[in-house]
DNA sequence: TAAGTGTCTAGACTCTGAGTCTGTACCCGT
DNA sequence: ACGGGTACAGACTCAGAGTCTAGACACTTA
């Protein structure tokens, strides 16, 4: 894969949309080329095919996943409140890129497909939180769990499949809403105080 | 469709795998002939297409989770118990059908595609965890949330998610693992109590 | 300015695979 | 033994993925 131009780049948001709504199975390469104004030549000539087109895409979202959950992860407030930073920084990435996220969760099942996603997915995001899972115990905002990993993955399910069920029909994602259930709902928990 | 017999249904199975290893656009009509042995013609016959033989399995393990469901809502128990035992539910059929839940949450996304499925989620899962939570609520074992909507997704979310990184890793699904850490997180919540 | 080099695109081509169609063998009730 | 539904084989069409060639433009470097 050449280095693709940033203008080139910026019209590719166009196939996400494609993807998201038809499925990449259902995409002509024709129609990436008339939705973006690219030439199909020229996709050639940049990618080998539509999945490379794919995985180009998912590196920008999960690149900005990494950015804004690092930014929530570096504040000195405590874990707990951190890590409603985070819940929240991924709902706005979500927001703001709704068809490649769509199309990322498409993805998700496929393990040899694009092997890296998941060990994207776990630098950007279950690394991070982990880590603040700890820092959250060792503050006392946040109590011991015994797995760590398997609530970090629990989170992010919770918040993908939340903001997916708005995104798939087409309602504004309800930032608020969503991230006030979830947040509330795992931190004070379901049972009575 | 015309009605599937029970032996070609069982066949399919294979056909999931297909579809979870290599995305449904990758597999061809051939290769589920070849991987189930039913002879492609006989395919056409029965389906109009891979599309609808994706449907179809999918109906059956939604149907399954639809059972196993009902099932452990339908117990005399606290509300909170009978929660966990939904979620140790539907652990239980993505173990059983891996190939199947994976190729499934790959189509997630797609809304536009098999809108059924949003559909048969609602039903089978997301009603009746929204009345077990208002029944909780009742009998006193859960608190009262504000968007128990929100909760039931995020907690199909929590499970489905978790589950599935086991299920792409072909590691087998350690069903107590997962269910504990949903279930006491998800429960008691992050926070110190 | 001319020649050389890399970027980008048009358009025609090949070839894979989805889905169709025809025919046929088999079973089952009458 | 005959008519009708079931199950399948094999050949066909056609859309669309991906390839190839050649040429247009921009940019160095001599």
């Amino acid at each position: 894969m050449r280095t693709v131009p940033t203008q080139t780049a910026a019209k590719l948001g166009a196939a996400a949309e494609l993807f998201a709504e038809n499925g990449v199975d259902q995409t002509k390469i024709e129609d990436i080329a008339a939705a973006t104004g690219i030439p199909k030549a020229t996709l050639y000539y940049y990618f080998t095919g539509k999945e490379e087109i794919l995985a180009f895409l998912f590196r920008d979202v999960l690149d900005r996943v990494a950015d804004e959950v690092d930014i929530a992860v570096q504040s000195d407030r405590p874990g707990a409140v951190r890590l409603a930073e985070v819940i929240r920084a991924q709902l706005r990435v979500m927001a703001e890129q709704p068809a490649v996220c769509r199309a990322l969760v498409g993805e998700l099942g496929r393990a040899g497909r694009i092997p890296e996603i998941a060990a994207m997915i776990h630098a950007a995001y279950y690394q991070p939180v982990q880590d603040l899972l700890a820092e959250g115990v060792a503050d006392g905002s946040l109590r011991q769990v015994p797995d760590p990993g398997s609530v970090a993955m629990a989170l992010f399910g919770a918040v993908t499949i939340s903001a997916l069920s708005y995104l798939v029909t087409d309602q504004p994602l309800d930032e608020e809403r969503i991230g006030g259930a979830v947040i509330t709902t795992l931190l004070d928990g379901l049972r009575p105080r």
